[in-house]
DNA sequence: CATGAATGAGTATTCATTCAT
DNA sequence: AATGAATGAATACTCATTCAT
């Protein structure tokens, strides 16, 4: 083996040494985040905002508190990585269960029922955004804001595009998709919101069926008549 | 006079003492209870939920910790009280600016505008019914929960009466009045709550107009087409 | 002995009792408040005020920290105090020892001897008033600012006065007793602030002679010359 | 060739290799302190000292907390460079601004003068002056204190120097002038330190005409009467 | 040489609650 | 029945410093 060889092995090994650590480090840095995100989520869904203090999630997720402050800014930006991871997930569902559907009133249902499954299966995520959204008053600082608000955007306007969708197709009749979207949502975010009075307020036979007659309704509202 | 006749004379005699010593006590205890609770309420709408501790509660109505504690078991308790008077005031207003309005599909679209008005106007009574709401553990000992829950029937049940009403007069056709009732209010509450989006989320061009324009979507749903 | 006579030994005997537990109670908040005095200056002079903080000071004093906030309102307020003692015993140590004194002059001189001795003797003391004058910008709010110059003011008035007896005996000449008075302890404050440097950067054979040396300077300033 | 000669031609080839490498190092070196230094002074001034971390002065520079603790031992030791700074620009304004001035009393004032607006125009400088002159304990190594011992005694002697010429001029009269320096400087020092208090203590119209009114006291006593 | 992740004690202040009197 | 002193854990956030790489 010649000294030109070496040299070239040498240097070669060097940098898969050099790539690997900081590969490595980043990696280690993702893993760091998602472990403190992860202790924010089971405190903030075991014991609620209130509760939730940087403290804590230091402690849940073994860590020091200076450690949470190297990774994030603020409380707020724990948070708010939350909620974006979640609006993330919803919309990834709503796309993924509205695509083989055809007609878009069925559409509309299919996005309903994704969020009444949402807030069942992905309860936590669902709780971390109900949290904020039920928070009295502002809470997020105007960056953040914008942030979470561009993912919920998405989602808000996958529904507008169906509605869009069914106005060309002659189904609905709706002058203005994106003001529907958002009523859309929030309406039956309320439903969702109030299913936990299901027995006591609502008296109806099954939370379901009033769930799916009110989310009717919605529909109907921009229904078509002929 | 024998002993049986000087014993009853004696406990009537106490009693009227003791009645009058327990009543003027039983007084006092309400007065007591008021006192607090004008604090709380004072405190509460002047300073928010959260600045709302009971040493400042105390400080406000010129008695010390200790009483306040006597009077009531809990920080929450005190402010159970004051979500069933949020609940009392909102169904007053609903009652009294339903009251006037002749057609049925006005009458509830005035629901809605009392419910938008009492979440600005008063605030923080919403925020207090709102907290409690959003509050996934119960907390309150039954009593005090069956009070609540009995005070937000009320607006619930007058909401119903309304399309009942509607349904009578051949303007609604609805076969399950409690339930739209249950579906409009988890409606309107949603919408509220989204209002803090306006501007990002919500892009129309003023919130007051995107909320009428939802409600007449909602009050729709149910009017009976000729 | 009669009815009477009993009613008013046992009402007077409950005054006693209860005197006696309201007197110890204040008493007891007295020595308290002493206590945390205490703590608070001597950490204040052993480590400075930035490492002075209230939770130090409440395990110093071997109470909670919530103890201290009872008894005051802020950590400023605990240092304000210590400076109000201070500037007490300084005015009352320049009283006393000018009382005898029968010429102007000697009278000054005899404040300045005072100041010396002052920060000599309660070192503790006047490192306070010290610390608080070399802070650079604010530390006090208002109220609390004003209540302290009332204590300092008033050994400025003595100073002023002494000045204008020199004047209307003829020793002095000064139109603006006031403006001397406050020149004089800036200036001797300043003196005594310098010893530390007494070897390095004051060369002088004896501290106390420079230091007389230059009070004696600043007398003939205003001292008439025939 | 023998070893010897060998060997010592190899020592001085290295060397030169190395003393360029070294030199080149010492610069990189002093580089990199400066822009340390740059970092924070800049914090220093724009925050004041208070706020000036480490951490901060590690992101202002560009460079990462660890190489602040390779160039410098303490945050202190970054402080102490600060001050010699401080007194540096202090000494250059004295020079230049008693520098046109032909009588010595009117040097004595603009010294003062400058003293003043030091204290205002790099209020930043003065406080790190201030902080570590009115600490009680020496923490710096004693080369840094030596060092900055020197800065400070060049103030001095050339006050020392002015009160001399006066001496000289018959214009003042004054066996010790080293002495008087340094109490005209203890003095003014006072006098600053005290502006603070103006409104409260210091009842004079305004600030600058009471210092001036003192500094010409101050000066009237060494100087000569005819 | 340089990096930057990590630490954990530290800051002032508030809080609901207890309990001896 | 009422008082009010006392607690101490809790809050978000900062800091100087260390150390493995």
């Amino acid at each position: 083996m010649d000294k030109a060889v070496r040299s070239r092995l040498f240097t070669s090994a060097l940098r898969v040494v050099f790539m690997g650590a900081r590969e490595r480090r980043e990696r280690d840095r993702e893993k760091r985040r998602e472990q403190i995100l992860d202790a924010a989520r089971k405190l903030l869904l075991k014991d609620g905002l209130a509760r939730t203090s940087v403290n804590r999630i230091a402690k849940k997720a073994e860590l020091s508190v200076g450690t949470i402050y190297f990774y994030f800014a603020n409380k707020e930006d724990v948070f708010a990585e939350l909620q974006r991871e979640g609006l993330g997930i919803l919309h990834r569902e709503i796309l993924s269960r509205t695509d083989g559907i055809e007609k878009p009133d069925r559409k509309l249902e299919a996005c309903a029922r994704v969020y009444l499954d949402f807030s069942e299966e992905n309860a936590d995520y669902f709780d971390v955004i109900n949290y904020f959204l039920s928070q009295p008053r502002i809470f997020f600082t105007n960056g953040v804001k914008k942030s979470i608000d561009l993912q919920g955007a998405k989602v808000l306007k996958h529904m507008e595009q169906i509605v869009a969708e069914g106005v060309r197709e002659n189904i609905f009749s709706e002058p203005r998709p994106a003001n529907f979207a958002a009523f859309f949502w929030a309406s039956i975010h309320g439903l969702v919101q109030v299913k936990k009075l299901r027995g006591t307020v609502i008296e109806s036979e099954s939370y379901i069926d009033f769930y799916l007659y009110s989310v009717n309704k919605l529909i109907d509202s921009i229904r078509r008549h002929q």
